[in-house]
DNA sequence: TTCATACTTCGATGCTAGTCGAACCATTTG
DNA sequence: CAAATGGTTCGACTAGCATCGAAGTATGAA
């Protein structure tokens, strides 16, 4: 490939179809094997190596070898969050403006970003935090306030078992499907984590929707209302 | 190209050398003509004009014909945005870890994104504006308040003269830069242009970078401080 | 009107990148 | 230990894509 801004390299790696599937597949924060990114591409292993070779080169994705397993997962946010921008621009290109179906209706409703929660059940999180002062916001740095700590013990997370470095503990994280933010950090990955913990909601087997229950969503509902 | 995630398609557009070129050129909001894009891009015109088809069947930039001129710029910022983001994985891989020279600190310190100023300039003008009560932060939506439109009215920008509807007044946008927000929307438009019109800062010809004069720096700094 | 300039389209070319079979290495299991 | 499984590397092949010369269309200027 022709020398050219960096962003190309990049891109160029996403936009083979064998490695863009991959990604999609690693979004959620999951770590797969190269066999199951391969499935996923719907490649040989081998072609499926070559490809993970070259996301790695790339710095998009990180290798954990565990026995003869090796599982890859994004290198980092920034990579998710560039997907989901890519993913923005198709939806303002009109190419998603009809909604194709049930699974991307669930897809809106609620999905894993990464390490978190997105979507609309994400957003309401956000926002209703926002307006009960739970969280505030400085710029990019959101924070949690007292009453916001109160809030999230009360819901059952134990802050200080929190990593108390990096991650922040509160982010915004721009959700595409809603053009609004969510929660990140590592309050967003407990509060996720939580969520499947409590039954809500569970993860489906080969998609990033978030299924919650009917009980779980109405007590997810409640536990979001903007009073 | 197989079939695959519309992902896939957007980056293998943006993935192209050529193609690259072109799309950062227009990231500073600006139209350029085939010729102009070709000469960007470093190849012939019939090749700019083949590569230019293929952006706008993609949706990346729209044309517009002036006699015999055709320019060409972004087709909105959520192109602006992803580019961005792209841009945001070399970052965070380490690639423009070291910084390389002055041009890029130029870029760094102010920038053009699309249509409003990014850049530490920018992400201080947002941080200022939320810590003196002039915006307004809830999830996504950014509000200009009383306090605010004083703040802007003062510094020169007329309010009523403003775009009504689409795009939002106020409006968060991510800096790579900065890892912060800086201001979009057509309120952040206005404030460039005013800037420019100033003559606190102007635009070099093949950049995106935002040249601050000694006397336009030491007003804009005096302006965003955080009183 | 003619000439110059901006841009598009077509066809041919060459290079690159993705693909898989084969062979190999590493780890686990029976 | 041998067999099975997970993964890597190499080589050959081919499809596809970017490139430019040539020819054509559209617009502006003299």
């Amino acid at each position: 490939m022709k020398e050219g801004p960096h962003i190309a390299l990049i891109a160029s790696l996403i936009g083979d179809p064998a490695r863009a599937n991959m990604l999609t597949a690693l979004i959620g924060n999951r770590a797969l094997t190269a066999s199951e990114l391969a499935h996923e591409a719907g490649v040989t292993l081998q072609t499926a190596s070559f490809h993970l070779g070259k996301l790695e080169q790339g710095s998009l994705i990180c290798p954990r070898k565990q026995g003869r397993h090796k599982y890859f997962a994004l290198a980092g946010d920034e990579v998710a969050h560039a997907l989901e921008a890519l993913m923005g621009i198709a939806a303002n290109a009109g190419h998603l403006r009809i909604r194709p179906g049930p699974k991307d209706v669930a897809l809106r409703q609620a999905r894993v970003c990464y390490n978190h929660l997105a979507g609309e059940m994400a957003t309401r999180l956000f926002d209703s935090m926002i307006s009960r002062r739970f969280l505030s916001v400085e710029g990019e740095d959101v924070f949690l306030t007292t009453a916001g700590a109160r809030f999230v013990r009360n819901f059952g997370i134990e802050l200080d078992a929190l990593p108390a470095k990096r991650p922040p503990l509160c982010r915004q994280c721009l959700d595409w499907s809603e053009r609004r933010f969510h929660l990140g950090g590592s309050l967003g990955r407990a509060i996720l984590a939580h969520i499947v913990e409590l039954g809500w909601a569970k993860r489906e087997q080969n998609t990033r929707a978030l299924v919650f229950s009917r009980r779980g969503q109405a007590l997810w509902v409640e536990l979001t209302a903007e009073r």
